[in-house]
RNA sequence: CGGGGCGUGGCGCAACGGUGGCGCACGUGCUUUGGGAGCACGAGGUUGUGGGUCCGAAUCCCACCGCCCCGACCA
């Protein structure tokens, strides 16, 4: 491709909207335009990396056994309605009518799409197991789109779905996905952590994110260092030590002035605030009122509590007026005194002795709180997030916390959508059975953004042979001092677009100074520059310059015509 | 949805009550070709939209729209 040609442009400054050094580089070096909130269009250049990725994507895949196909972006909502999801999901997925006031839905992904086949298809255990996948469009109109590619609203990913016989045979296909994840993500040269992640939305039984660390993920993570242990903070379990037990001291209540926050509350005692017992009000959405106790030196996680509670529709803070409602004080609050709420204690709350909770009245504390003598729990569960410097609950090593973009994930789904749309086989046993599902997700876009995080410099983009655009960068220098400066770069071109689209390179033929296209070379980051200058010719042929690390040699013009005819593995 | 910020040419910015400029990019010509070249000429804006205040609004006020950041939310 000629850069006179390309339909793309370069920007010498950072666009003002781009922070992350991924959205800074793909909008400069002219990837990726902005559409609206959350919807970019890929530029010929993004638009190769994708398909780049697509298809390492779709080599591993089909080394263990997938089968490529297609799934529409538009489904009836009756499909939606039959799982109960319809309903579920809340205003992140879009919705309209067709000309027949139908409605419709666009696609957030495709579980009811694939069962839907599933009981159209599949009669016989003979036909499974099997897994399908496609690349498509999906759309979720999240509240908040951010980190330019990082999330956005409409994206392309890979979902696959693995359709088995019994649990047994979803594991197989699980651990599959599981290996073809970690191939995946070495060839894409991201650094993937999997670890161990909470349900969500999909529903099921078992689940992995596979996590690339990023100081803008949004995800925290659980690391230890010592034995490998990796979980997301949402699925974390709370490890600290229960105190020593301890006499129950009677109830006393004391006047704390202004001591809304645990901090000030803790000061003004003289207690540490592990001895506080802190209250989170929330309320559910199919209406309940919770109120959930954690130590004073812990802090709720919302995932573990809306698990905890079964909260359909998950949970939002409580306003005041509901707090007062209940019996209860916000900045002074506990579960004493509570009345139509739901109270869910952390586990550690439960094993500690003699807390200082609030009052339920302004200014007012109780010293000596404790669960079953002076307040009963509905439910004890951990609730509570796991701190940096915890112990590991695999070796009980102290454990690191981090961020992570999710860049991929697996989930063991079972039998959740196939039993809900009657998605059954006739086994062996001459019964009918639900087909055992699992999804298998990979975003396209986030997987470029972060493989830019993971590869860049001050210059620009370094892109990774396996994923960039072009293999190399032809430049062109001081053609009008020497004619064969042209001749040769013309040959080269030549000859790496007779060897097919796959060996296609970038051929820098603009009238632009020297200057502009070294710099715009480097932003671009093909993994080759080819110079070819009189100072070039005059050494002996072609000027390589290898953009990772910077290392040039001057090589002959036969040697870089085998690199680019893909004879040879690098034109150094 | 809460908090904050920003909307001025393709990009980055200035002008902050008195007829909208600058840099880069862009077009033409000449010069220039190993690190974002030089000179000359030129094109490009109803200052996000609507209302209001004022003799006069890019500028002040209100509403709306859009975008970004933090939070809420989130396979």
């Amino acid at each position: 491709m000629r850069l006179s040609n390309l339909f793309f442009t370069t920007l010498r400054d950072d666009p003002a909207d781009a922070e992350m050094p991924s959205h800074r580089l793909l909008l400069r070096a002219g990837y990726v335009r902005q559409l609206g909130a959350g919807i970019y269009s890929l530029l010929p250049l993004g638009f190769r990396v994708s398909k780049r990725v697509e298809q390492v994507i779709r080599e591993e895949l089909n080394a263990i056994g997938g089968q490529e196909m297609e799934m529409p972006v538009v489904h009836p909502a009756d499909l939606w309605r039959e799982t109960g999801r319809y309903d579920a999901i809340g205003p992140e997925m879009a919705r309209f009518k067709d000309r027949g006031d139908r409605d419709m839905v666009l696609a957030m992904t495709h579980e009811e799409v694939v069962a839907d086949l599933l009981r159209d298809i599949v009669r016989s255990y003979r036909q499974l197991p099997m897994v399908i996948y496609h690349f498509q469009t999906k759309f979720r109109d999240e509240p908040r789109s951010r980190g330019g590619l990082i999330r956005v609203r409409e994206f392309v990913m890979k979902d696959s779905y693995s359709c088995d016989r019994d649990e047994a045979g979803l594991d197989v296909n699980y651990w599959a996905h599981h290996r073809a994840y970690t191939r995946i993500f070495e060839r894409l040269g991201l650094p993937a952590i999997p670890v161990s992640s909470d349900v969500g939305m999909m529903g099921g039984s078992l689940a992995h994110e596979f996590m690339f660390l990023n100081p803008a993920g949004e995800d925290v993570l659980v690391l230890c260092e010592a034995c490998g242990y990796a979980a997301n903070r949402q699925v974390a379990p709370s490890t600290t030590a229960a105190p020593g037990p301890e006499d129950l001291l009677p109830m006393e209540e004391v006047h704390t002035p202004d001591a809304t926050t645990i901090d000030a509350l803790a000061s003004f005692l003289g207690v540490p605030t592990s001895r506080t017992a802190k209250a989170f009000f929330v309320v559910a959405g199919d209406g309940r009122f919770i109120v959930a106790i954690v130590r004073g030196d812990h802090d709720v996680n919302e995932t573990k509590l809306v698990n905890a509670v079964q909260a359909k529709g998950g949970i939002r803070p409580a306003q005041v007026e509901e707090i007062l409602a209940r019996g209860m004080q916000a900045g002074y609050g506990s579960p004493i005194g509570a009345r139509d709420a739901v109270v869910v204690v952390d586990s550690l709350v439960a094993q500690s002795p003699n807390l200082v909770a609030g009052a339920n009245k302004p200014g007012y504390h109780i010293l000596n709180t404790n669960l079953g003598r002076d307040y009963q729990a509905d439910l004890v569960a951990d609730i509570s997030n796991v701190r940096e410097g915890d112990a590991c609950p695999k070796c009980g090593g102290p454990v690191i916390l981090r961020n992570g973009i999710e860049i991929g994930n697996i989930f063991k789904l079972g039998t959740k959508y196939t039993k809900a749309l009657g998605a059954e086989y006739l086994g062996e046993d001459g019964e009918r059975h639900p087909i055992v599902m699992g999804s298998y997700g990979i975003g396209l876009g986030r997987n470029v953004a972060c493989i830019v995080e993971a590869h860049h410099d001050e210059k620009g983009i370094v892109w990774p042979a396996e994923v960039a655009p072009y293999p190399a960068h032809l430049v062109a220098i001081g053609a009008n001092k020497d004619p064969r400066v042209t001749e040769v770069a013309e040959q080269l071109y030549a000859a790496a677009a007779a060897a097919g689209d796959a060996r296609q390179i970038l051929f820098d033929d603009r009238d632009d100074s020297p200057g502009v296209k070294f710099t715009d070379a480097e932003l671009l980051g093909m993994p080759w520059l080819l110079t070819v200058s009189p100072r070039s010719l005059a050494s002996g042929g072609v000027e390589v310059t290898e953009r990772a690390t910077g290392a040039r040699s001057v090589r002959s013009i036969e040697h870089v015509t085998e690199f680019l005819e893909g004879r040879a593995a690098t034109p150094a």
